[in-house]
DNA sequence: TTATTGAATTAGAACGTTTAAACAGCGTCT
DNA sequence: AGACGCTGTTTAAACGTTCTAATTCAATAA
């Protein structure tokens, strides 16, 4: 079975704590024929430490947690690659998470993740963060660094990385009133997520700097996915939008799908812009223009910041770190009017 | 910090032994006050086994390791999800493992899983499989249990969940020939990957049904990516294709949006099916026809397949599990010659 | 009275590490 | 000769569990 350091011990005939010494070369004064002796052994008999004794005498096990609401969703999937890719770098493993949304599931992964050891979680709360408060009590209790992404536990002081959504909303919607818009309509997700509370403070702050007046008929919410229901579409263009803004290109597709469906052409008949710049939004035919977030960057920053608070001596309860989203310029927005 | 059974015992006046057997209730003589005496304490004090203690000691962790080439893929992020959506419901964790779908980071994944005490593992190995026999032997000296996902390793035992790649490329293939046509382009991935030949050698297979000779200058070898080389594109109509299949729908994605750059009409000038059955699949103007499979079951059926293994008594090696792939007609494959 | 039985509980070893403290040799200095 | 200082190595406790074998105590039997 697996080779131990008794093994190693028994095979060179010195002492368990010898071979662990030469292994973590913590003492210097071993005479080079020991150190040669079990390095030798131990490559020989291919010796790998069991982590689970050795995070339960150092409480440490150079393991972190990610928990998300779904791998399958791109934009949690490239924080993972992200966090992999610091954990890579700097020698950590990641237990991953999935909580489907829901905030009993947040509470019982981290608490899964505190039995196993981690050092650390990396957590984008559910959406109703109903569980928050407890998650953050459990972390503090057993006095484990979180780093928060995408969404911000306000009042709490727990450091985050986020990118601005408020700027986000702001410049997509500056984009459509540089292009001529006047009547903007804006889909947003549930006003429970931060972000899309964001993007819609983002929004409004731009027709306030062009002078337009905020219109309530101009706003929708809708679920956290495909758009499906034309009537919205429908109630936007009635009142008299002549461009969208969506929360994200998955809502933004389902608004084009439905666009052609009914015989509608984008930009002619109405402009849109989504959020997230998804692989697929360039292969549309009238690619989408669109708000990119370093999504990648994003994952390996929080991953970092984490690790540096693992690892700091200064627990200085790390700040924030906040990326700023970029306007990526296709097609399916272009001057009002038809013209094209 | 952490609650343990010493604490427990210190606050019941009991013996640390006495409390552990009451929380596993091993032992059925146990006297109810004793017993309640010990609950209540535990449930108080919020008591949770350390894992990391439970696992040196029991030799199983209830965590799995799985390793895949890339989260970031649809595909391994449905089968990610899947797996989860096993572990949730048999009380199991997972560990992840990014490999970028290089052999050394193969090995070194279960390396990694094994030092943390996964009891068995799902994965799929990296396309140029070199350093799969190493792998295969590490899990087997210590006498871990492994299901491959997706791909293969011959010769080997190993139990596997795939999907039957042959027949996927039959369907698609046999689809285009009852359309009517005869000169079928393929555009396979590196045929290192056991899918892509399978998928080819549907591709043959419905050929040969249909005695249309194989002709070699309708194959091309593209990376395992978006195409984005028109002269392939090129290459194949040259030789008289009149329609394409295409190992996955992100490379079919790519001949599309070629197509329509150069001026060329999808089905009107040539047929396009893809493999996946990704999602955006059917939100393209032409929605693209495809053969799909049944992923998320896949990554359940594999998470599934190891946890019986790692609980059986009987270790019988555990056979595989193949999914059938059915075939999603839309618009993208018509009859040739541009009659619609 | 002394065994015998049985129920309830506990001591203690084990899992595989780390690490502080102790120890054994041996040469040097008074 | 004894004290001291090195150097190289080992002892042993600790981490938080599990689990076998042992112990205690009381009641019953001989």
């Amino acid at each position: 079975m697996r080779v131990t350091l008794k093994d190693i011990a028994r095979h060179t005939g010195l002492s368990v704590a010898t071979v662990s010494l030469v292994l973590n070369n913590k003492v210097h004064r071993l005479s080079t024929e020991t150190k040669e002796k079990v390095l030798k052994a131990a490559k020989e008999l291919r010796y790998r430490p069991n982590q689970l004794a050795v995070g339960l005498v150092t409480r440490r096990t150079r393991t972190i947690g990610l928990v998300i609401p779904d791998v399958t969703n791109m934009f949690f999937a490239v924080i993972a690659k992200g966090a992999q890719i610091c954990c890579q770098k700097r020698g950590y493993h990641m237990i991953l998470c999935n909580t489907n949304d829901s905030p009993d599931k947040d509470l019982e992964a981290v608490e899964v993740l505190m039995d196993r050891g981690v050092d650390g979680v990396l957590m984008t709360i559910s959406s109703a963060g109903s569980k928050a408060r407890e998650c953050l009590e459990t972390l503090e209790r057993m006095e484990k660094p979180l780093v928060l992404i995408d969404r911000v536990l306000p009042e709490t002081g727990a450091s985050a990385v986020l990118s601005d959504n408020e700027l986000g909303g702001y410049i997509a919607t500056r984009h459509l009133l540089e292009l001529g818009h006047r009547r903007i309509g804006c889909i947003s997700a549930p006003m429970a997520l931060t972000s899309s509370k964001m993007r819609v403070f983002g929004y409004i702050r731009a027709l306030q700097e062009y002078a337009v007046a905020f219109d309530p008929a101009l706003m929708e919410e809708a679920p956290f996915q495909l758009v499906s229901d034309f009537a919205l579409v429908r109630r936007l263009l009635d009142a008299g939008a002549t461009a969208i803004f969506a929360y994200n290109d998955l809502m933004a597709y389902g608004v084009y799908k439905l666009a052609v469906e009914a015989g509608l052409r984008i930009p002619q008949d109405f402009s849109l812009v989504g959020y997230d710049n998804l692989f697929f939004s360039e292969l549309l035919e009238v690619p989408l223009t669109t708000v990119s977030q370093p999504v990648l960057e994003m994952g390996e920053a929080a991953a970092n910041l984490l690790v540096d608070r693992i690892e700091g001596a200064d627990d200085t309860g790390g700040g924030s770190v906040c990326f700023k989203p970029e306007l990526v310029v296709r097609r399916s927005a272009g001057p009002p009017g038809g013209q094209r």
